[in-house]
DNA sequence: GATATACTTAGGCAACAAGCTAACTATTGG
DNA sequence: CCAATAGTTAGCTTGTTGCCTAAGTATATC
């Protein structure tokens, strides 16, 4: 269940533009042309082509062209790395405050000890 | 309880690159200097000390400096926008999944109905 | 078969990113 | 006070990003 190296950096940079963000919010919706993902936009075509491009590489999109018209959507699950990286970063983070939390814990516990038989 | 705008284009954008991740990862376990934070990196300090700026402008990250020493610690609560912002499109896609699934269902059951009394 | 439609490719440009080295500043320890 | 330590600033190089226009290709549509 390993991705592969660079994978998160290509999602993470996908998603850190505010217009592809907007495209996926679109998508999010349902399917999609490419001129109807241009439309709310004030872009050239082959700017905004180049941000579909962009997502497809992080695997966040898929696109199939019918006639002349292409199709993009969302790929079910491309979200799951990033979400398994912050859910991961907060695990330690909250490991390391129990722990923390412990530590204080058996300090005040000892300090009470101590108060009672001095060294 | 709004962000300002571009904050998240600096979150996602700061968590696109492996190096800042690493660096967040450490900080996770704790608090630690700018030259516990470079010793893992085979990078120059300057290199490194630019990702712990970027970091800063985040805001995932806060840094105070005593005597010589600077110390690098993580912002609790920091990542909330991207969770916020993952959740939010999740959302949106369950909606249009369930919204999908009625669809059919009704469809199904029209079908059904409409095999029993043909119009 | 000409014309409109829907992308696509090519190429160019300005800004920014990520790395480096070299040189500088500000503590701290002897 | 001198030297080591910890970070910082400045300036440069290389590559990438995000945008553009102009021109090309491949389907429909009339």
């Amino acid at each position: 269940m390993n991705l592969a190296p660079g994978q998160l950096d290509l999602l993470f940079q996908a998603l850190g533009d505010p217009t592809r963000r907007a495209i996926l919010e679109r998508l999010a919706r349902g399917p999609a042309t490419v001129s109807e993902l241009a439309a709310p936009f004030d872009m050239a075509l082959p700017s905004l082509l180049g941000h579909v491009r962009r997502l497809e590489d992080s695997g966040l999109v898929t696109s199939d062209k019918e006639g002349r018209v292409r199709t993009v959507r969302l790929v079910p699950g491309a979200f799951t790395p990033v979400r398994s990286w912050l859910d991961a970063q907060r695990a330690i983070w909250e490991d390391r405050l129990d722990r923390l939390d412990d530590y204080v814990t058996r300090l005040m516990k000892d300090r009470a000890d101590g108060s009672r038989s001095a060294d």
